[in-house]
DNA sequence: GTAAACTCTATACCAAGTATAGGGTCAAGC
DNA sequence: GCTTGACCCTATACTTGGTATAGAGTTTAC
């Protein structure tokens, strides 16, 4: 199978599995004799569990840990389950910034209520002068 | 002022003042003879103005825009609050993205309560066969 | 034979910064 | 007068998870 097949198969973009592959994630296929990258349908099913994990906003970094686990059958899962603990810690996190932040706007949004002129607008005054904010924290 | 001073006023970094004017969200400074940055007090209201946008999460080109309705004190205010608005909504649909995947990362979680081998680990089953998932969105 | 469809590498771009390298400038102390 | 340290300058590279070219080579269909 050729790139254009896996893309197709996998629904990611050829630029995308490429991507993966330089990342490592992806370990690099057997090549033909012109050079164009031939997978299996190991490659296939490795390609579709990391495209899982990114839909489950797992970093690469996050997912290499969990695929060098999955490669050591014998090993103990501690470590995968630790990576999912922290990964759903940090989403509680992030909704709770957001939530935060969410209500802090909808109270500025409300000091202006019918539309006016800019110098008389409640919104802008009210972005001049709150400052007290929590940093934001970015996963 | 220079940027040095500007920095602790405000806390934001100098590369990150420096990066703000390049975006011209902060128009560049006057120039002392050996060309270094010279601030006025309007600059740093400017740049606290900015901060606290930032911290709202909204992005630079968003800023830009209330920016420049800033700019225009007779014109309406219907645009900045358009902004914001959307901004909200943006992050209303953020924080639920966030808590679906996160419902779906708690039962997957939920498959391997004892830690046991990578083989058995009911966690990399789960995520090797979910397959269907909502695509992210990013703001 | 040739045109379309495919593949290759290398490079640049996005957001919103952060972090250097390699210079120039300024004030204080000796 | 000269050095040291603190400050400033520009330009560039790096980050994450991709996306989008350019310019070349290959394969397939007609």
């Amino acid at each position: 199978m050729k790139i254009g097949a896996l893309s197709t198969k996998t629904g990611l973009s050829i630029q995308v599995i490429r991507f993966y592959e330089r990342k490592a994630l992806l370990s690099a296929p057997e090549r033909t004799q012109s050079n164009y990258r031939s997978y299996s349908d190991v490659a296939l099913k490795q390609l579709m569990f990391i495209k899982q994990c990114r839909a489950l906003d797992m970093t690469i970094e996050e997912i290499s840990l969990v695929l060098q686990a999955r490669a050591n059958p014998d090993n103990s899962c501690a470590e995968v389950n630790a990576t999912i603990d922290k990964h759903i810690a940090d989403i509680e996190h992030r909704v709770d910034e957001l939530k935060a932040l969410q209500s802090t706007l909808i109270s500025i949004r409300s000091s202006c209520t019918i539309d006016t002129k800019i110098k008389e607008c409640g919104v802008l005054h009210k972005l001049d002068n709150i400052v007290e904010m929590q940093a934001t924290y970015k996963k």
